[in-house]
DNA sequence: AGCACGCCGACT
DNA sequence: GTCGGCGTGCTC
């Protein structure tokens, strides 16, 4: 017929979630062939007609009199579809799932590199217009003018667009002087880090530099730190760039960039067939294979006690599922993690092996990607974002670690991976396999119930078997260290043993407080003590990254008796001093590691032998296999217990028992000292004992009996705003409508509020914070119902100016 | 989120 | 009389 027309039913960018919809434009009919799902399109957006990218989710035909309420398709950004079949139907899982927008979810799916972004940018206007503008607008104008390249001219329109200028800025563009236009970009360049370090001249002949105060300051910091990037030099010492490239010009110091993936040597190269399983273990892949191969979509549990060897349990699986014909993806908690996994099985598996994660360069990313996409390889390893990695004919998801939070997005779409992961295997009839020595208390309880298989590694694969623990009641002391600990330490460092002391965070912190006034110094922005800092006589906040010189000065009341507090950092690098006078030790807490850049580095460096003493906070608690490490301390085993979150005795649990782990790893036997004010707490005693089974038969009772995951799931409604009166209002106009749309439904969705409530750190980065949390059924009625009370809130005017997130299934957190 | 349309106060 | 304040409603 010829009255009719093909459309593309598209998502757009930058939208908000309520008004995202599937926007229909007409494609150009001598385009017709290109208009494929998965395709990026440029169109005209709003009443302006503004450039945005969109992408092409279906195309249908629509009769002619329809079509006039169409814009058209400006251009075509690709020549074939970025994503389609199985990606396709993942992005509206994202969209239904998380409730965020289809461009975003389609972001997700793709590697950064293949990103567009449109800007809006200026030049000069052509013909002059004759329009009067002002006088500040004229110096402004012939200050453009004035500039060599018309390059130079945008940069400058630019500029006085971001600052004072901006005024006369808009007065030029909108008297037609200047004229804006949109370009687009893509991501083709990674953002290299650029590094500092101090030369080698500088090192062997300070005295022949000429300092100054500034770059003193960021000296002490690479002096300290041996290497940073100028970006951390900025951050920590509060000067410019531009001190640095001074340093740069005279010789001090020298950039260089950072290359981001460190991949230590590989020691293993048994093949796969060379493997020999225990007893344990083969029942383990006895079980699992024959889920594999049974084609399909199924689930299992990888309980293994630390150091029971799952990773050889893994390697016979991917060996297994590989000569079966089908592919594998492998989740890992962390970046740090990859490069030991990744060589391992590189050595195994060789080039059918890839890797996906943000640490690596976008260039290598989008291989990778390409190479995945093509076919090219078999098996892929990566962190959260991997587990969207265009892998066909997947037999086998290994999620590892599977307790970690890092699996789940902390921003929009705030997926999580394991979900993901469940979601692909129903798709491609394969296994999801999670592993953990501390299993998250929801994974375990659908083992209970049958909806997931369970294998157990109870023992320990090494001769050494579980490292003996003690806890040691700390009260009282006031120290850091315990005598026992100090005994077993120095015994350790006269036999060349390694000794690894974790730290919780919490309480580590240095903070000043006014002894007059009795108030903590707090950051201007957010409602969080600063932390103190004596490297650089700064302080610090860690949520909005405020950094100011410590003036000694209380800003309340101007008293200069400003007092230094917390069981901090400070007390324990001096007892440590004290203790172990001639150790060399290796600090690993937020710190130091600031610069994650040194991170592996520092890791590797351990291992090798290159200090006796490794402390640090959760960081080092995890996944790493140092076999000459026979001692672990736990400094305060309790700070993290009480933190509010239902989920901090899991945390403390697991935090506990993976650190206790480390110990004893290899053919020595381990031991494990953990200080506590609480000795008898049962959070502590079951994980000293690893006894995870009866800590999770105590903590789901408590669940269930307090209502709160496995046994129901949580929605939290996030509010923020510059104005605390806002985000106050907005949500109890958000609460007001859940109770109204709740009663008016005639579908049963089971629904608890809890709130609106002030969020525990209440203003972050100067934005007001509150909250609402709800206990429900994760099921598409509850998504429809809550996407639709957001739809409704947006279009309130209490809600204007207010900033609202909804995360499913997340943390509670701050 | 932008952006345009629209209805009231302080200027030539 | 008009420029411009920002309230409100829409985005194929």
């Amino acid at each position: 017929m010829s009255g009719e027309r093909l459309a593309a039913a598209v998502g757009v960018s930058d939208t908000a979630f309520d008004f995202d919809r599937k926007y229909r434009y007409l494609v150009p009919t001598d385009s017709h062939s290109r208009a494929l799902p998965g395709v990026r399109v440029i169109v005209p957006f709003g009443k302006g007609n503004r450039k945005r990218m969109g992408v092409i989710l279906f195309t249908e035909v629509i009769p002619a009199e329809k079509a006039a309420e169409y814009k058209l398709i400006s251009a075509f950004a690709d020549t074939e579809p970025v994503i389609k079949g199985e990606q396709l139907s993942l992005l509206f899982l994202l969209k239904d799932y998380t409730l965020c927008t289809y461009y975003e979810a389609f972001k997700t799916l793709i590697p950064p590199g293949l990103s567009v972004n449109f800007t809006r940018r200026y030049r000069v206007a052509q013909p002059k217009p004759a329009d009067v503008i002002s006088l500040t607008a004229q110096k402004l104008y012939s200050e453009i003018i004035a500039a060599k390249s018309v390059a130079e001219q945008q940069r400058r329109i630019e500029v006085a667009f971001d600052t004072e200028d901006s005024d006369a800025a808009r007065e030029l563009a909108d008297k037609g002087y200047i004229e804006s236009y949109e370009d687009f970009r893509r991501r083709v360049k990674d953002e290299t880090v650029k590094m500092v370090r101090l030369t080698e001249g500088y090192l062997s002949s300070p005295e022949a530099y000429n300092v100054t105060p500034k770059q003193r300051l960021a000296m002490e910091m690479l002096q300290r730190e041996g290497t940073a990037a100028i970006r951390e030099i900025e951050y920590v010492c509060g000067v410019t760039a531009s001190v640095v490239r001074n340093m740069e010009k005279n010789g001090v110091a020298e950039l260089y960039e950072y290359e981001v993936i460190h991949t230590p040597d590989v020691h293993e190269t048994v093949s796969p067939d060379e493997i020999t399983l225990n007893e344990d273990q083969q029942r383990a892949f006895d079980g699992i294979s024959s889920m594999i191969s049974a084609g399909k979509a199924d689930a299992a549990l990888l309980y293994g006690v630390t150091g029971s060897g799952k990773t050889l349990v893994f390697a016979k699986l991917i060996k297994y599922t590989i000569d079966i014909g089908r592919n594998v993806l492998m989740l890992v908690p962390e970046i740090s993690l990859t490069p030991q996994t990744v060589n391992r099985f590189t050595a195994l598996f060789g080039d059918t092996v890839s890797v996906m994660h943000s640490g690596l360069p976008l260039s290598v990313r989008l291989n990778e990607y390409k190479r995945i996409k093509a076919g090219g390889s078999r098996i892929v390893i990566g962190t959260r974002s991997a587990v969207f990695a265009p892998l066909d004919n997947i037999g086998l998801i290994i999620v590892d670690e599977e307790g970690e939070r890092t699996y789940k997005s902390e921003s929009s779409p705030r997926y999580n991976a394991k979900d993901i992961a469940g979601q692909r295997c129903i798709t491609h009839k394969g296994v999801l396999l999670l592993a953990s020595a501390t299993p998250s208390i929801e994974t375990y309880y659908m083992t209970q119930k049958g909806r997931c298989r369970l294998f157990k590694l109870p023992h320990r694969y090494s001769e050494s078997g579980m490292p003996a623990v003690d806890i040691i009641d700390m009260c009282g002391t006031g120290r850091i260290f315990s005598e026992r600990l100090v005994c077993e330490v120095n015994e350790n460092l006269a036999r060349g043993e390694q000794s690894i002391l974790l730290l919780n965070r919490r309480g580590y912190n240095t903070y000043m407080v006014c002894s007059d006034c009795k108030e903590p110094l707090v950051c201007p922005n957010c409602s969080v003590p600063v932390t103190y800092h004596k490297a650089n006589n700064r302080i610090m906040c860690h949520y909005c990254g405020f950094s100011e010189e410590m003036t000694g000065v209380c800003p309340k009341c101007g008293s200069a008796r400003l007092r230094r507090t917390g069981m901090g950092t400070q007390k324990l690098e001096e007892e440590l001093r004290e203790f172990f006078p001639d150790a060399r030790i290796l600090r690993m807490d937020a710190d130091t590691t600031y610069s994650r850049y040194a991170y592996d580095k520092r890791f590797t460096e351990f291992g090798e032998g290159k200090y006796d003493i490794m402390v640090g906070t959760q960081m080092i608690a995890k996944g790493l296999d140092f076999p000459n490490v026979t001692l672990v301390g736990v400094l305060n085993a309790d700070k993290s217990l009480f933190s509010g979150d239902f989920r901090s005795y899991e945390r403390t649990f697991s935090l506990i028992a993976q650190v206790v782990g480390r110990s004893g790893r290899g053919d020595k036997c381990g031991r494990a000292l953990i200080q506590t004010l609480v000795p008898d707490h049962y959070v502590i005693n079951l994980a000293a004992m690893q006894n995870y089974e009866a800590f999770y038969e105590q903590e789901a009772a408590m669940r269930k009996a307090l209502l709160y995951p496995p046994f129901c799931d949580i929605c939290v409604i996030g509010f923020s705003s510059p104005i605390e009166k806002n985000a106050m209002n907005g949500s109890r106009v958000f609460a007001a409508l859940i109770k109204e749309s709740h009663g008016k439904t005639d579908k049963r969705i089971p629904l608890k509020m809890l709130g609106p409530s002030k969020c525990e750190i209440e203003r972050i980065n100067g934005k007001y914070r509150y909250r609402i949390i709800l206990k429900c059924r994760n099921n598409s009625d509850f998504r429809e119902f809550i996407g639709d009370v957001r739809k409704k809130a947006a279009a309130m005017r209490e809600l204007s100016g207010v900033s609202v997130y909804i995360d499913i299934n997340g943390d509670i957190g701050a």
